[in-house]
DNA sequence: GTCTATAGTTCGATAGAC
DNA sequence: GTCTATCGAACTATAGAC
């Protein structure tokens, strides 16, 4: 698509437009439903030139997936930091706003393909293959650390192993509203739309903040059953 | 493994055989990942078989999704429908421990392969692709519906539409932990355990009942984004 | 129902000209 | 850096003997 005659600041090299192609790619496809040949296509190259940029589909694959999580872990750090920086304690509401905002605005961003590296992070982070949580790790493990001692400051009463299950359990919330299934709409007619990047955003900390806080309370967090009958099919 | 001398229980013919193959290589590596070849190696049949009981690799893939679906859903009903048996109106946290429990404790099954389902179903209910959007939602939107209609029986001050947000921010909760991706271990030096059923149920149950009342209260739910100065790089 | 054999594609990757 | 051409290996699916 993009021609010589573009401006100068739309110009892209071809490794960009390999990168971009094989975010769409994958995130529509997956690894193995991915072709390099398709990428080439969608990327308007010849298909060996793949193999000169990134030695493998393999490689490219992992340069794809590493490319955006450096902007995003930067943002939140910063948007972290600035938080704690007048030296007082922020709301938790603050501090789950500063972690969702990245990859939410990220997946609403159609114009630059962060939608499509969402919907990729999605596949990656919920994948128990070895490829994938060794890549979850590699990109998300820092980060992961360093909002579970944001949480430890904030939230009293609570213990390192609850804020790292609040941590995660707060992930998969944000995991799930980055990719836009549209599942929400399906279920209530339509009147569900996920398209509101702010409402989206203060749904998810109003309901992860409570849990949270809710996990910190040693009267909700005994392991006993509720008392139910379990009734056999009449 | 399974030979004749095996007792009658343990007799399985060849379809259910090569269910539980494609079950397990299908959740290893995906759809395309997948070989029809693995499949037939896994379970011990010629690969031929796969296509004549069978007629696709396609349509194997949705008969494994579909034949445990039934199984999981008969019994969060049967668990929800005691709840309300008495007349009563049961507690919030009992509603999702009659949801949560069917697939967290399948994802602990590794003798049945129950594991391998649900990291399937983590799979396909993530996936943003045409075939795991309908396959999500012809098996699990019927009882989806129904636990939104329980979720407004029990909370005071929840529209419909918060409901369903409510339901889905909670599924997506306990679809990272029906998987055991082991990285909570990670995250905490190996302090995080998820193989107690009775206490991943709990947290959840503790933090996504949190999460739903939260939504239930008009004073969080606003759009405002909180008082933040984004910090540029010092 | 179960097997062998193979048709017909498509894949990732590379060699070598320009 | 970019192209054409192609190799060797895999894949799904089927035909046909038993």
């Amino acid at each position: 698509m993009a021609q010589a005659q573009t401006a100068v600041s739309e110009r892209q090299d071809t490794q960009q437009l390999i990168l971009d192609a094989a975010e769409a790619v994958f995130a529509n496809n997956g690894f193995d439903g991915a072709t390099t040949r398709a990428i080439a296509d969608e990327a308007g190259v010849n298909s060996a030139l793949i193999h000169y940029y990134f030695r493998s589909k393999e490689r490219l694959f992992e340069a794809v997936f590493a490319r955006r999580s450096g902007a995003i872990n930067d943002r939140r750090r910063r948007l972290k930091d600035a938080l704690f920086a007048s030296g007082g304690t922020p709301a938790l509401e603050e501090l789950l706003d500063a972690f969702l905002r990245p990859t939410i605005e990220l997946g609403r961003d159609e114009e630059h393909g962060g939608h499509n590296y969402t919907r990729l992070l999605v596949h990656v982070a919920t994948g128990t293959d070895e490829r994938s949580r060794r890549m979850t790790g590699q990109q998300y493990d820092a980060i992961a650390i360093e909002f579970v001692d944001a949480i430890l400051k904030i939230v009293p009463g609570l213990t390192r192993e609850l804020a790292v299950w609040g941590y995660l359990q707060g992930v998969s919330v944000g995991v799930i509203l980055m990719a836009r299934t549209g599942r929400a709409a399906d279920l209530s007619a339509g009147e569900c739309r996920d398209d509101d990047v702010e409402e989206v955003i203060a749904r998810a900390r109003t309901f992860i903040a409570a849990g949270i806080r809710a996990l910190a309370d040693p009267e909700k967090t005994t392991t006993k059953k509720p008392n139910q009958k379990e009734e056999t099919t009449t």
